[in-house]
DNA sequence: ACTTGGCACTCGGGAACACAGAGTGCTAGA
DNA sequence: TCTAGCACTCTGTGTTCCCGAGTGCCAAGT
């Protein structure tokens, strides 16, 4: 049904109107590219084409414009990713490596993967879940508050005010912390709660309340990251692209985490660090974009999303190219650190 | 020069041009406001403001539009703060007291801020340097690393991974924690250089290298954090709105943490919790734009600013009320926490 | 001296219209 | 199966025209 040169069509319409930002016609097609045919052989390729849905025209008497199902079809059988330059890559890797905690890290990478693609870029913190505990401290405040610090191996630290059920000195602080370090040091944190379960009962009486008022909030504590944190930036892009949906949905979608998340795509399928690519209607959350996004973490164990969300009409290849190595670098830093 | 009835004149412009964005004419101002005269003083009314350049008109038969020295006139002697609701202080109220910890502070109240005004909200994180140390925390991660946990009385917590020059066992860390403790406890941010000045003399020869390292990094934590965090939110709201400048500029601005700086206001005047309002041109680092912005912080020590950023043609009374309300709420919170 | 009604004038913006140009589909021939 | 030619169909643009809102100014009234 679709020969070698029907293909070679659609890639050369696409090709071109996501450069021109117009509708292509046979004419143009036939030139432009060497496809050594005459434009109405092109025109008979594309009416096929656009009889199985690839591309359409918007108006009668205008070029062909590819539709979700003829990018869909660029994308998996008529592009390759585009490396990224040698250039490119060095500016990446310095760019990163001048990070000094995770919030930096999470915020450089943002900022450099919009730049890199011109597109809204988007970035989802490592995921606590899988993340390990490196360390609970207990701070005092003054005798009946203590702040509990809880510090991952990716870097992320999370804290909370506790007030205490009675008062408690410094030494038993002390003694509770070295206890709480004793049982969680490496502890994964989706095992903390089976973890923490019997400890009061392994404790002398009087200090089992304390120690479950700390245990409840450092479990809240777990459960309230669970909804992650996502940042965006290169909003500023949005203000040349024109999607079918309105500019301000998209900008609304952008500061609705959850919208945000489900967009970066559901928790890792089988194949986390795969790129994914979702293509306007394809996108049940924001209908008239395209989102590019991928895992990133370090080896095995994926730790959270980024992507970049965009219009239609991009230039996938470049954008996955730039996707895939930003996660890459971003993964290699996070595992050193 | 300026007669009362010249002044009411500006002021129904101005009021029905921010309700309508269309120019206004005599005829429907008088007919509109009950001025008691006829649309042909009217005329005359206008085209004296016109004279002073407090309105303009945007073709020669059009309406007036009040210029930026015409909204500046308005907002300094036509117009009063109008205060909220009952209604939207409660909401304000019971949603900032779910805030957990300073992040959810601020993030809540930038979104709240937004929400209320339907605007930009700009909301800076509150300032190291008025803040005290509350406690200084060393963790060690193994023999040749620990971290750095910086507590300070406003709940901000910042930490940094130090790579130590030997290697200490966790007993000296404890030591040092206490040493650092002592000297810094309750210590003002901004005197902490000159408190640890003499530090390394104080101690035995051989914790020298490893304390001056800490010191080093804990420092430079307090330098690198001196350009503040801010935040934004409600992009969204700009989607219908028209600025003289482009919606590209101003997103960027917005994601540009030194340009918003600004736009905030230079640090504290000497009465920094009173508001300030910038109009169009009067602000030089985007023109075009309006910004209302207050300081905001505990009683006497103004901690940071916050504030909306808008076209020209806004409800001032209503957002400057919003802003002060706002700005009240989050003050209260803090100093309570 | 200020206010008012009247009147001529200006100009923006929408409707109607024509037109050039790009692109198509179709058919006949190589 | 490809190509050339041709008639057709649109969109977008430029032009013209006209309505109406709004103004400025002037002369008359209070």
């Amino acid at each position: 049904m679709l020969d070698d040169r029907k293909l070679a069509v659609l890639r050369a319409i696409v090709e071109d109107y996501v450069s021109t930002n117009e509708p292509v016609g046979s004419k143009a097609l036939a030139e432009r590219h060497n496809l050594k045919v005459s434009p109405a052989t092109v025109r008979n390729d594309m009416a096929a084409l656009e009889e199985e849905g690839y591309i359409t025209q918007p108006h009668t008497s205008a070029g062909r414009v590819p539709t979700d199902k003829g990018y869909r079809l660029f994308v998996d059988r008529l592009s390759q990713v585009k490396p990224l330059s040698g250039a490119e890559r060095r500016a990446i890797e310095t760019f990163l490596a001048g990070a000094v905690d995770l919030d930096d890290v999470v915020t450089r990478t943002v900022r450099l993967l919009a730049q890199l693609t011109r597109q809204v870029a988007v970035v989802q913190y490592p995921t606590l879940t899988r993340s390990t505990v490196r360390h609970v401290e207990l701070v005092p405040l003054n005798d009946r508050r203590v702040m509990l610090v809880l510090i991952t191996n990716t870097g992320r630290v999370e804290q909370r005010v506790i007030e205490l059920p009675e008062a408690v000195d410094d030494t038993r602080i002390a003694h509770l912390r070295a206890v709480l370090n004793a049982c969680l040091d490496g502890c994964g944190l989706i095992n903390v709660p089976e973890q923490v379960a019997d400890l009061p009962e392994r404790l002398p009486i009087e200090d089992r309340p304390v120690v479950a008022t700390i245990l409840s909030v450092l479990l809240e504590t777990l459960v309230e990251r669970h909804d992650e944190k996502i940042v965006f930036a290169g909003a500023a892009n949005l203000a040349g692209a024109d999607f079918s949906v309105g500019l301000r949905d998209v900008l609304e979608a952008l500061e609705e985490q959850v919208v945000l998340m489900r967009l970066l795509g559901e928790t890792s399928t089988d194949t986390p660090s795969a790129l994914t690519v979702r293509i306007g209607s394809e996108n049940p959350y924001l209908r008239g974009t395209s989102v590019v996004a991928t895992g990133y973490g370090s080896g095995d164990n994926q730790l959270a999303r980024l992507g970049v969300l965009g219009p239609t009409r991009m230039d996938y290849p470049v954008t996955m190219g730039a996707v895939r190595a930003v996660a890459r670098y971003v993964s290699q830093i996070l595992a050193a650190s």
